[in-house]
DNA sequence: CCTCCTAACGAACGATCGTTCGCTTTCTTT
DNA sequence: AAAGAAAGCGAACGATCGTTCGTTAGGAGG
């Protein structure tokens, strides 16, 4: 009989919570009545409320560095390695909804030296992201005309507000999410000169 | 001498602590200090602290939906609607970046009526951009192959994002960024087969 | 000058917040 | 079964929350 230990229950109901009403609507009492227990009883195991939040922060940003950081140190071709960037993040976003909500919404409410520490983590995060982009750029697969920063910038976007509709009963895998993901920033929205409608589209135009 | 009025005051400088220190972390008493009052005086003016978050929030909605709503209903050309939407969308959020701070963040802090107005305005500003997408497709102009859904939320996520990453002091202006935005979910980052010997055709023009 | 009206105020209300303390219950180990 | 540790609890603490109340200050209009 494998029993999640109570600290880990702890922080698995106090991501649940913190995501749905925010870090701020959720008092202790509110998490413990979600344990059947009472308030008084969750110091048995946590040293206060913004240890919780910074547990569920803590994981969160290093299963989001733990994914990048080897795919960055990688041989793997640019374009492979920006595929997999995207593919990592996004598993870690669905994987774990509730601390990834967390993790974009509720980072504020960190003070002092854990919310350095926090930024740190996102700082060193997006600089590979862009070093990935950069070396896509240098090696032609990327608009070397972009920039990179900008280019970052946008794929930031779409993976960090995947999030804010994700939900696990929808029709697309993560892997599938990240698939289309790659392709639109890849390839963008724009009709394509060349396809079987391309016709139409200058015909139009 | 044109003053403003308290109640204007009070509504632009709650916006600027909501979206500091988010809605829940504000006091009134934080908001009255702000403005050189003593908690109690602000019931004068409003009739209680969620009223204040409404107004912020009506009004950050009525300006997303007054900017798209005529762009829509237009007769322009289907790309064309689409790069005023994205130019509309960021001047909305540029505009006042304080008030679409709150708009994105903070709106699960309302209850009850006014959650289910303000979600039914997102729902029709959503419903709206979709529209112009599926007449860009429609039309040749976007990929007909794409999951008009998806499409929407990938536009989505890059001009939600911005209020995340925008500073007023930064190098881009409003119109620059949608046109960078425009540019890239059109065109996408990859780059173009054939693209270097074009380009050095033209860059000697 | 006097009267209104509004804005601001000090004080206080009940509620709830995060947290602590001492005690009891429950579980583990022998 | 005894002993010790771990987990949970009731009660309470001081602080702060949003809000209300009765009153005061100050300017506008007569």
């Amino acid at each position: 009989m494998s029993s999640t230990p109570r600290k880990e229950q702890i922080i698995e109901t106090a991501a649940r919570l913190f995501s749905q009403r925010g870090y701020h609507a959720t008092s202790m009492r509110d998490l413990a009545r979600e344990l059947d227990l009472k308030g008084a009883s969750l110091y048995s195991h946590i040293s206060g409320k913004e240890e919780i939040l910074w547990l569920i922060l803590e994981r969160a940003a290093r299963q989001f560095l733990d994914a990048i950081e080897p795919i960055a140190a990688s041989d793997m071709p640019p374009l492979e390695k920006l595929r997999a960037a995207i593919r990592s993040h996004v598993r870690v976003v669905t994987g774990d909804l509730a601390a990834a909500t967390v993790y974009f919404h509720e980072w504020k409410a960190l003070q002092g030296e854990r919310r350095a520490q926090f930024l740190e983590w996102r700082r060193r995060y997006e600089h590979l992201l862009q070093g990935i982009v950069e070396e896509g750029m240098a090696a032609g697969v990327l608009d070397p005309h972009a920039d990179p920063k900008f280019a970052t910038l946008l794929i930031l976007s779409v993976v960090n507000w995947l999030y804010q509709w994700y939900r696990p009963e929808g029709p697309l895998s993560p892997d599938e999410i990240a698939e289309r993901f790659t392709a639109l920033i890849l390839d963008g929205l724009g009709a394509r000169v060349g396809e079987e409608t391309a016709d139409a589209a200058y015909q139009t135009a």
